[in-house]
DNA sequence: AAATCCGACAACCGCATCGGA
DNA sequence: TTCCGATGCGGTTGTCGGATT
């Protein structure tokens, strides 16, 4: 980037020096002064022609600064505060849908600016992902917030509409937390961080169209019975959200991603297309190396939750607002003599000051 | 109580794009 | 068609305050 500097931006570069050491340009944080005449400035003069704003407030800071601070800080609408939920699932949703697009995704999220939204991203969504050691634009990161941090969402956004119509909360408690042998995660994460995902960049909807909905066995052996060769295969299942936001858009969707037929036999071909196959979810043998497995919760969860058959479910009920959240009945390959420590996955980056001890309860 | 660390977010920077002259 | 100023966008850095040691 910096290398690829062309003559014309360097002769700009230079005006803007020139400009700095002339007229003595302020930087850094704006003071309540500064704030009030830009805001005066802007009231009389409405907003734009920044650069004249610059010369003609009294402003010293350029036109870009003054854009910037009006655009993410003092213009009226602009809300401020943690992210609901919703929102959060919206940006997730249209994260993945668009990448790192933050002005497109700002569009839909009313008094929210792209700056915001980006912060929100790097700030938390990334630091799951390095907790995880993963690329946040991996597949497999991906469909583990699809698969866990989604629903999550959704359960939260839900329980709180619920909460203020009916006053009245019925949420099945959360899933249990999985257990997974380490170099079953080893094996994922060694091949997983590196195939980042091919977005594509055009106005349709990427989200693959071949997964379908996959229904949950609503009978316990389904969920607490896991054979070895079941526990031991790759398959992330999830099942299919759809939803309209509170502005209109939509459909959007948290799809399933299931490769089972129904019969028992694997069909990785969509997953192979998808970069989720066998090849990218191989759990190699186990190694020494230590895949520090406290941080790899997420992606227990997809694996755990997707081994053997067992699904993830979340059922939205209309009419009544009620939510049904089927977690996920597998409980992984662990094997008999692993102990896994006690994993975290910190529910608060949801919003939510409760911290999950799994492995080790709630 | 002081020092250090770390997360959150405001602000800056460089480049791309747009639109008018 | 070309030039150039204005604006927009995304990546990065700086700063501040709370948490931790």
């Amino acid at each position: 980037m910096e290398g690829a500097m062309t003559t014309r931006s360097k002769h700009r570069r230079h005006e803007e020096d020139q400009e700095m050491t002339m007229v003595e340009l302020r930087r850094g944080p704006w003071t309540l002064e500064e704030d009030n005449l830009l805001m005066n400035y802007i009231a009389c003069h409405g907003e734009g022609r920044w650069n004249l704003l610059a010369r003609c407030s009294g402003l010293k800071r350029t036109g870009k600064s003054c854009r910037l601070r009006w655009l993410n800080y003092l213009k009226p609408d602009i809300k401020r505060g943690n992210l609901a939920p919703e929102e959060q699932l919206l940006i997730l949703e249209l994260h993945s849908k668009w990448g790192n697009r933050w002005s497109r995704i700002a569009q839909h999220l009313p008094g929210r600016t792209d700056n915001e939204i980006k912060n929100y991203w790097r700030t938390r969504v990334q630091k799951q992902a390095r907790q995880l050691r993963v690329d946040a634009n991996s597949a497999v990161f991906r469909d583990a917030v699809r698969c866990y941090w989604m629903p999550r969402l959704l359960e939260k956004t839900m329980a709180a509409a619920a909460a203020s119509t009916s006053g009245e909360v019925l949420l099945p408690p959360l899933p249990p937390p999985p257990q997974l042998h380490p170099s079953r995660v080893a094996g994922l994460l060694a091949s997983s961080s590196s195939s980042p995902v091919q977005r594509d960049t055009s106005d349709s909807d990427y989200l693959p169209q071949r997964y379908h909905h996959h229904p949950v066995d609503p009978s316990p052996s389904a969920s607490s019975t896991v054979s070895s060769s079941a526990a031991l295969a790759p398959v992330p299942c999830f099942s299919e959200l759809s939803w309209v936001d509170q502005y209109g858009y939509g459909p959007y969707y948290s799809y399933g991603a299931n490769l089972d037929d129904g019969a028992g036999v694997f069909d990785d071909s969509a997953a192979l297309e998808e970069g989720l196959g066998l090849d990218a979810l191989d759990l190699g043998p186990a190694d020494d190396s230590d895949v520090a497995h406290s941080d790899a919760t997420l992606l227990d969860y997809l694996n755990s939750a997707c081994a053997g058959g067992g699904t993830m479910m979340m059922a939205v009920t209309g009419g009544g607002g009620g939510v049904q959240s089927s977690g996920c009945g597998a409980t992984g390959g662990a094997d008999a003599d692993y102990r896994p420590s006690p994993c975290t996955w910190r529910t608060d980056e949801l919003g939510d000051p409760r911290q999950h001890q799994w492995g080790g309860g709630i």
